[in-house]
RNA sequence: GCUCGAGUGGUGGAAUUGGUAGACACGUUGGACUUAAAAUCCAAUGGCCAUUAGGCCGUGCGGGUUCAAGUCCCGCCUCGAGUACCA
């Protein structure tokens, strides 16, 4: 009987979407278990080989925990608002949901192929109305919050209006903007309805407000700090530029020591902690008020060294800080506009790219030292960022190397306050090692008591207080983009106004062109059913817009990240049309047990999701303020490109050995025309690329012998492996075992097709040990000791590897076990029906038939995991390595009962002891009993 | 620059608390089967020396600890990822 993986495989496919077989009830007395994978975004290139990775080692892993007894989910879904799509139908006018369809049709094939346990009956999409209606939902709760900084949790916004209409704003605690007034209960009261709503706009986690975007000209639309790389946007690398515009914006920063704090409490990779830790760059100072003489202006700042307040000599604002224009004095006006124009025509990306040039400009102004009252003179420079602490600081330059360099720059005096440190040369930032001189109170302090006593004189004269700063700003939440949630808002008198959650979701309206309006209005602005009737409730041609009854609704949409941010949770209940999910849903599954998914969501997608999460926890929706336990990031699959080279004068074409000193061009060739043993297809190759089909192909021994690289995989490299026809020709079984077989999960490593051979064949030895050319060779004897052995040894290794999430040396451990039977011509099915439920997680297809074969009427997906036993590998020997000198010599096999002085009797009787002694005595010989034996000397 | 991760045969990679380095595969070479090819099976395969027996060298580099180091410590080098004037 042979084993056709094709047929094989077809079958299973088809029986388990057909029985539902991997469906998970959300009623249940097993314990539960949730195996997460990031969603993708449908693209319309299909998956290649590196894509299913994360997905194979969790269908594993949810599939070994069916076999263990739990209730598993394990659900799929799709991240199908996006760019490319939106991009297409401006360029081809096909509605990007067309496009989505289509591909994700596409995907799901793909996906079906390769034998995941998903239970598609949640699958969920993210530009569904029926789902983004919940993420409306949400960003109404979040528009309805405050963050109260007392309790440290989000409150309804009827709680502040309860305080404002009592106290007034003057003792809340709260998350705001930074320009709020302060008001008494009165002045509440007496306030104009419109007022009261810009004020509570302040307060809101969801804030309309304007704010210094990220726009990116080329994409016509805003980009949040993550979706932008090196100064130029992640897709497409188009030059980003700061511009201020009005903006829907999430107060995350509201959560910064949460979301720090959070990250103490999951299993989540150390470097991905980093960089979240990084993102939100928490660091511990003090404010200080510096007064500007003659003026009634005073200049926060904000400083990591209050100690470090008596060196200060000058200070520097970011050109950009609103003072700069209300305190130049006048014979500097001309030196400051220019400069400050000048810093502003400069991007981004050129103000990093020149870090070296040294720029300022004094502004006439002086500034007075808090204690000595000394004047500082008043400097702005683009080293200082406008969007980070207070857009000052005071300069220390014998303290900070940047203050130093401008310092010099401008021959500004640099005064030495620490005791025992040459400053010549450099500034002097060693904080443990720090001690303070020349500074009035604080000397002879070391670095944390001055701290410590400057804050404490600091709140003494009411010029500063102790403070924790973050690098983390509110994220940006609108986008001028067609394919995206519309949010549910409508405008009164410009002030934004929610649509009722009863009458959500609020779909997308049809345009007749996805770019922006010639007005410079974002695609929705071309829609002309797009008002809303307040007392219909429900949207209208704007030509009804009377700003009485209908008004006009918001134009942006939502970014990408928001339909990611609690899918998660969708998928316990993503049918349920009345809530976002039900109460028995949620508390039944809890949170993700495991979530695995790629290393380039550190700072976006698992930080926001992480934000809207603990929101959710403080409104009491879900009852764990972290949503996955454990996070795996599995390494891309790079590609191994392969190259013809060409001489460019002959046009000759030679195989890799025939190159010599030979000047000669690396072109790709498709990876699909060249063999295991990098030899080219050389008439495909010519079919492929007419222009070489009369070159001449030099060639070794008669073959035409390519190069190989590593790069990343990549269309444009001909080095895209897709898993469709190595399904075809090898079969998903052979496909999911080589992917794992390549290496740890979470490395990046390099795909070979020609390595498949491997674990096919391994199947096939598989096969064979149940079938040979006459049918089944299986029966009822009773299995030998070694049969046993070799089964829980694998039992043993395979539980303790899917355990710690190393999946590769589990497949060498099922090639080792069926080489072992094979050699022991085991076919007893007390071992060969175990061994199938073992290798099942891994390769389901061909353990689902076996299964059957052995005469079981049920799937194997449920089937109990065999319990180890320790007794099967218990041994009576160990060959012992003999070392000399710690060098391995040879292998003597004794009795394991044997103490410490039998083992050194047999091995200095034995003769290749003496041999290798040549008559010297051992200085010392070192038993291990069980493990080693040196003999020393 | 800073933070994190990684360097082991021709290739992907194994190696539990320090205890036989290179498991398991790919590739290569030789052989069996076949008219032939594919498939399958068997054998060899880190480098150098040696007819054999065996020896020497070997986990990025240089030191150290130890009876014993891929593994621990110190100092470097290279590559990859993140971040980038963060006060």
């Amino acid at each position: 009987m042979q084993y056709n993986f094709n047929e094989i495989e077809a079958k299973w496919q088809k029986y388990w979407a057909k029985n539902q077989t991997f469906k998970a009830e959300n009623n249940s007395k097993k314990e539960k278990f949730y195996v997460l994978d990031m969603f993708p975004y449908p693209s319309g290139a299909g998956l290649h080989v590196g894509h299913p990775l994360g997905y194979i080692a969790s269908d594993i892993y949810a599939r070994y925990k069916r076999h263990k007894g739990f209730n598993v989910l394990h659900p799929m879904g799709y991240d199908s608002f996006g760019l490319p799509a939106e991009q297409y139908a401006i360029q081809t006018g096909q509605h990007p949901a067309i496009t989505t369809e289509t591909n994700i049709k596409r995907y799901r094939e793909q996906l079906d192929k390769i034998g995941f346990s998903f239970d598609w009956s949640r699958e969920v999409r993210t530009s569904d109305p029926k789902y983004y209606k919940w993420t409306q939902w949400i960003f109404i709760q979040l528009f309805n919050s405050w963050y109260n900084v007392d309790v440290d949790k989000a409150e309804d916004i009827q709680s502040l209006i309860a305080v404002f209409e009592k106290v007034g704003n003057t003792k809340v605690n709260a998350v705001c903007d930074d320009d709020v007034a302060a008001f008494s209960a009165k002045e509440w009261h007496a306030f104009s309805n419109q007022k009261q709503q810009e004020i509570l706009l302040k307060y809101r986690l969801t804030y309309l407000a304007e704010t210094e975007v990220n726009w990116c000209p080329a994409l016509g639309t805003v980009l949040a700090n993550d979706e932008i790389v090196n100064g130029v946007s992640e897709r497409g690398g188009h030059p980003v530029v700061r511009k201020k515009m009005t903006q829907w914006s999430m107060r995350i920063t509201a959560y910064a020591q949460r979301l720090l704090d959070g990250l103490d409490k999951i299993d989540w990779p150390q470097p991905l902690k980093d960089s979240q830790t990084n993102w939100i760059g928490r660091s511990e100072g003090a404010t200080v008020e510096f007064r500007v003489q003659n003026s009634e202006f005073g200049i926060p700042v904000f400083t990591t060294r209050p100690d470090t307040i008596f060196g200060v000599s000058f200070m520097t604002l970011a050109p950009e800080h609103q003072l700069v224009s209300k305190i130049t004095t006048p014979e500097q006006q001309t030196k400051v506009d220019a400069y400050v124009k000048a810093t502003a025509k400069r991007s981004e990306r050129d103000r990093m790219a020149d870090v070296k040039t040294i720029t300022g400009v004094f502004t006439g102004a002086y500034a007075e030292h808090p204690f000595t009252k000394e004047p500082i003179p008043i400097w702005i420079g683009d080293y200082v960022l406008a969007g980070y602490g207070t857009g000052a600081v005071m300069s220390v330059p014998c303290g900070d190397q940047r203050d130093y360099d401008f310092a010099k720059h401008f021959n500004i005096p640099i005064p030495n306050i620490f005791e025992g440190i040459d400053i010549s040369e450099e500034a002097f930032a060693d904080k443990a090692t720090t001690v303070i001189a020349n500074s009035d109170f604080l000397n002879g302090l070391s670095y944390k008591k001055a701290v410590n006593r400057v804050i404490f004189e600091l709140e003494k004269i009411g010029q500063g207080e102790g403070k924790i700063n973050y690098r983390l700003r509110d994220a940006v939440f609108s986008r001028q983009r067609y394919w995206g949630e519309p949010f549910p808002v409508y405008y009164v008198d410009g002030l934004p106004q929610m649509i009722e959650a009863q009458h959500l979701p609020i779909t997308l309206p049809e345009v007749e062109k996805y770019l922006p309006t010639e007005t410079g209005e974002p695609p929705l602005g071309n829609a002309t059913v797009w008002a809303w009737d307040r007392l219909k409730a429900r949207v209208v041609s704007n030509d009804l817009i009377d700003n009485g009854n209908v008004f006009p609704l918001e134009l942006n949409t939502m970014p990408g990240w928001a339909g990611s941010s609690q899918y998660f949770n969708r998928y316990m209940d993503p049918l349920n049309g009345d809530e976002i999910f039900s109460k028995e849903a949620i508390n039944y599954w809890q949170d993700v047990d495991l979530y695995i998914g790629g290393s380039e969501h550190a700072t976006g997608h698992l930080l926001y999701s992480r934000f809207w999460q603990k929101f959710m926890f403080d409104k009491g929706l879900v009852p764990k303020d972290e949503y996955a336990k454990k996070l795996i990031n599995q390494g891309m699959i790079t590609g191994t490109s392969a190259f013809v080279y060409r001489e460019e004068e002959t046009g000759n074409v030679y195989s890799k050995g025939k190159i010599g000193n030979k000047t000669v061009t690396p072109i790709h060739a498709d990876v699909s025309m060249v063999n295991a043993s990098d030899e080219l297809d050389v008439e495909a190759f010519k079919k492929w690329q007419p222009e070489y089909k009369d070159a001449k192909f030099v060639l070794e021994d008669g073959k035409y012998i390519v190069g190989r690289e590593v790069e990343k995989m990549s269309k444009s490299k001909y080095n895209v492996v897709s898993p469709d026809s190595i399904c075809v020709e090898y079969g998903a079984d052979s496909l999911r075992l080589y992917e794992m077989f390549l290496g740890p999960l979470e490395q990046s490593k390099p795909w070979n097709t020609a390595g498949i051979t491997g674990t096919h064949s391994f199947l096939k030895k598989l096969w064979r040990l149940y079938f040979d050319v006459n049918g089944a060779k299986f029966n009822d004897t009773e299995p030998t000791k070694e049969n046993l052995k070799t089964l829980h040894k694998t039992i043993k290794k395979v539980e303790e590897d899917i355990e710690n999430f190393s999946f590769n040396t589990s497949v060498s451990t099922f090639m080792i076990c069926v080489n072992e039977l094979s050699a022991q011509k085991c076919t007893s099915r007390a071992i060969l029906e175990p061994l199938a439920i073992v290798v099942s997680p891994y390769a389901p297809h061909i353990a689902e038939e076996l299964w059957e074969q052995l005469g079981h009427t049920e799937s194997i997906s449920t089937a109990p995991f065999p319990i180890f036993d320790a007794s099967y590998l218990v041994e009576d020997s160990k060959e012992y390595p003999i070392s000399f000198n710690g060098k391995m010599r040879f292998t003597l096999e004794l009795p394991l009962d044997l103490d410490r002085d039998g083992i050194e009797a047999a091995v200095m009787a034995h003769e290749k002891t003496q041999q290798q002694l040549e008559g010297r005595t051992p200085k010392k010989i070192i038993v291990v009993p069980g493990k080693i034996v040196n003999i020393v000397g």
